[in-house]
DNA sequence: TTCCAACCTTACAGCAGCCTTACAGGCCTC
DNA sequence: GAGGCCTGTAAGGCTGCTGTAAGGTTGGAA
């Protein structure tokens, strides 16, 4: 799961990617008002964290925009200490939820869980094909009831699967998921994590297959 | 056990973290209302033992903050004598007990225990993973009910591990729980805790094992 | 059938994360 | 002060993950 994060302030934001890490998310990280639009046409992200005092213009216009075209993708402000106006315009403007700083790491993650946790997102009950399931809270993967362990790339792919389960996922949208826009990708890495995957859960029993739909994408479903 | 003291009489505080040490917590200890706000947002600690007279603001916002979002760290309050005002609007804002200086050490450490020990905290029956339990009341480790002598690190290891029975525990919560903000950790010192606590128990016939999930961080659970 | 593109499979090098060991300093006990 | 234990650091080794490349296989179009 990807998260978005628009922050000017280096140190903050490495911090941020760390902790996000370490709790299961993967995130991208720019620190202007531009990059955050080009971000935001290019990659799909789970949530957006968004610092309002930025160098080159207003974070608010860029949830304005997305907000005009009915983008719900869940908005976490961080502001200032003070900064009331812009706490209050921002939640007018559609965020979900915002923070002062300073703020705890983990006040954090709760609050993106909980947005996640919202009806039509992202976190929720576990997804399952055939006997095989995936707990979203605690990002991992189980058959059987078993759970199982898997690297974090394979755990990735997986979990996009499960998420869209019964709907192709191209491999485009495999590797955005997996790189963003940080890293490229200069080979069949969604091919090899793919194979790797598949290899994972048929030695483990797993009654679900990931099917391939050529020049399409991935499928995963219960058996056949 | 990590507690929190914002206390900003140098001799008080010297005092309490030695008593709170050789009661076997570990203790932080902040004199402003401003680096106590950063120590809660950056550490958990189990509870927070707060002065209401502090310099550079009230610590009554300290615990409105707390309550306000839900935060429900037991907080005992540390009052002159007379401020009668201070102690009942901190009872009205959440606090959980308070003590009229000057108040005896083991009458602290009572509160303390007596805190812990309400339901959902931190101290109360004994965890258990196979034939390894942990008795936090005691603070000690037992296998096949005979007890087991672990070093102060070591201990505490384990007693974080315990207490997340069944889900992972990142290295940098163990880090947290450890050295809190007064020390920084510069080396790979967990990694080197797990390894003695893992060679303890295997030694003396534990049938709990420490995983390592690559990555993530560690877990305790049966065998395999 | 032939050919090409898409995909599968395997192998491998580099690397990060973790394990293990050794050691020096601090503290406590005797 | 001698000895012992605990602690934190450092260094080196090991393992498994990751991304790449190369060659094989399959499916579909012409």
């Amino acid at each position: 799961m990807r998260l978005l994060v628009i922050e000017d302030n280096d140190e903050l934001a490495g911090l941020l990617a760390q902790g996000l890490r370490t709790a299961g998310y993967e995130s991208d990280r720019f620190s202007s008002v531009e990059d955050a639009r080009i971000a935001l046409s290019t990659v799909s992200y789970a949530a957006l964290i968004l610092d309002l005092g930025l160098p080159d213009g207003d974070g608010l216009d860029v949830l304005r925009e997305l907000r005009r075209r009915s983008d719900s993708i869940p908005v976490i402000l961080l502001t200032a200490r003070g900064g009331l106006d812009d706490r209050v315009s921002g939640l007018k403007l559609g965020a979900d939820d915002y923070l002062v700083k300073p703020f705890a790491l983990e006040e954090l993650l709760a609050r993106i869980e909980a947005q996640l946790r919202r009806p039509g997102q992202l976190l929720g009950a576990s997804l399952k094909v055939a006997n095989l399931s995936f707990d979203t809270r605690e990002r991992r993967c189980l058959i059987d009831d078993t759970p199982q362990p898997l690297s974090v790339r394979e755990t990735t792919v997986l979990e996009h699967l499960m998420r869209s389960k019964g709907r192709v996922v191209s491999k485009r949208q495999l590797e955005d998921s997996i790189f963003g826009l940080s890293e490229d990708v200069g080979s069949n890495a969604i091919e090899v994590y793919v194979h790797r995957l598949r290899k994972q859960l048929s030695e483990k029993g797993s009654k679900a297959q990931i099917h391939t739909i050529r020049g399409v994408g991935y499928l995963i479903s219960e058996d056949q």
